[in-house]
DNA sequence: ACCTCCCTGGCC
DNA sequence: GGCCAGGGAGGT
């Protein structure tokens, strides 16, 4: 995708479109630019164009890009059609249209959500100072605050719930109240989480609305340790694991281990 | 700093 | 036939 000119682009869904105004409006910004990188900060891809403007994409809850032959058979949902001037095509199939694909300026960047991002959490990690001070006088529990991307970037909910349960912190506990060594205990199993949901291809779920952009599942499923477990026993101490609601999002998580 | 909303497929 | 899942944005 990097160093590749968009040689034609087409945008089906009004919603996918949604930051910038309309389909055709985000059509005409990306066609006959260069693609001059493909980076990303927390959940959100960021590829610099050679106009200086920005691609940006989030893949939301169910949205997934895929590298394709033109003649590949159109799966339902296909919002963008990207085709690209060596023949690759690259395609955005979002069905809940949570996701979306953007073009920004720099100012509308500086404005947009990724300029609230924290550091994130795999390429940037925050020390543990820093996070520190980002979580000092909040009340919010640890988990809405993971959430939240701004004390750092790139959790969403799963990923949350199993660092919590390796670092053996209680979702809810306020993030004002977390100790340095907790701080220190959560950075390290961001990390270990992380590695190996990368590693394993990332959390292909049943519905198989994440897959790999050749079309391939993730295998972290398996590996989860508490998310999803509600109910069956703690790996570590065999009570059995809880589910609760934070910030409107399941939370899975041993009320045993986690203090 | 919190709550509500958006959206569809899958499952009860 | 209705509920659940959850990313971020926007409003209160």
């Amino acid at each position: 995708m990097a160093g590749r000119i968009m040689d034609s682009v087409s945008v089906s869904h009004e919603r996918t479109a949604r930051h910038n105004g309309a389909p055709r409006v985000l059509e005409e910004r990306l066609v006959g630019r260069r693609i001059e990188a493909v980076g990303r900060k927390g959940k959100f891809l960021i590829a610099p164009m050679d106009d200086g403007q920005t691609l940006v994409a989030h893949l939301g809850m169910s949205g997934r890009f895929s590298i394709s032959d033109p003649g590949d058979e159109l799966v339902p949902h296909t919002h963008v059609i990207i085709d690209l001037d060596n023949g690759v095509e690259i395609r955005f199939v979002d069905p809940r249209t949570f996701g979306f694909v953007a073009v920004f300026t720099e100012d509308e960047l500086a404005e947009s959500g990724v300029a609230r991002l924290g550091p994130d959490a795999w390429v940037e990690p925050p020390t543990v100072a820093e996070l520190s001070d980002k979580l000092a006088g909040r009340k919010a529990p640890i988990k809405a605050l993971l959430l939240d991307q701004g004390p750092i970037s790139g959790l969403g909910n799963i990923y949350a719930d199993e660092a919590l349960y390796l670092a053996r912190i209680n979702p809810l506990t306020p993030g004002g109240e977390l100790t340095d060594e907790q701080i220190q205990a959560l950075l390290d199993a961001t990390r270990i989480v992380l590695a190996g949901a990368i590693e394993n291809g990332g959390t292909s779920l049943d519905d198989l609305a994440y897959l790999l952009p050749d079309g391939q599942a993730g295998d972290n499923l398996e590996e989860l340790l508490v998310y999803g477990r509600e109910g069956l026993p703690c790996l570590n101490c065999g009570n059995p694991v809880e589910k609760v609601t934070i910030r409107a999002r399941s939370t899975h998580f041993c009320p045993i281990c986690q203090l």
